[in-house]
DNA sequence: TTGACACATACCGATATCGGAATATATTGA
DNA sequence: TCAATATATTCCGATATCGGTATGTGTCAA
């Protein structure tokens, strides 16, 4: 057997610095294609294929206004994110908590003395 | 030319399911390699492989107890993708800032009349 | 010391992915 | 219609990644 894991979800889209780096010169808003390409220093084709994953994972929409493609961010598609991050958001708290309530045993028993 | 990016950061650990899987696992807390392996119904080395990959990038930790590895979770390490998030919620509730500015705008128009 | 157990590592084949180069498609303007 | 522009797509080679199988390493118990 071999891989299994696609890039056609979201957690592999932006797996990738490239992509990562065309979400956030989106962060502005829309842009057509030609401008990240001179913004990004990449080339066009990489761009295009780039554009292509986010839009399939739905990061991305594209509006075509004339012979320019302009792509601006689905921001509602980092839901899965912030979903999975808060589980464990949720872990890193209890720590906290965990350290908290250490640290307020370790007053309390110092405090008699 | 080929391939630039490498498992080596936070994004590409998290990208493959099964590894998002382990961690999943962990939220409950610590676990062994061996327990890990029973249940998710991985192979061994599959398992190891994987943690390996969430070692380096420090998403886990590694104890040993006798002849067993307990693995835990460091979800501390995933501040780089918080952070990340973070950015675009900012966008986020920019835009939605905006909407409400001009729904107001919209509603200070229709007043008058 | 030996064998069993728990885990890590090495090696391998299959496949996915990236980037480049070339080309196709669509839109505009002359 | 034709050339130019903007973008998408195809084909390709190089390499990364995944999972399996086999094996190495370290620890315990007798």
């Amino acid at each position: 057997m071999a891989r299994s894991s696609t890039t056609s979800d979201v957690f592999n889209a932006i797996a990738e610095a490239h992509r990562r780096e065309i979400l956030d010169t989106l962060i502005g808003g829309e842009k057509a294609v030609g401008t990240i390409v001179t913004d990004l220093s990449m080339s066009q084709p990489q761009v295009s294929k780039h554009l292509r994953v986010l839009s399939e994972v739905g990061l991305v929409r594209c509006r075509a206004e004339g012979r320019r493609r302009l792509y601006r961010l689905e921001p509602a598609r980092l839901r899965p994110f912030h979903e999975w991050l808060a589980r464990y958001e949720q872990a890193w708290n209890d720590r906290l908590d965990r350290m908290d309530e250490y640290l307020k045993e370790l007053q309390q028993e110092g405090e008699p003395q």
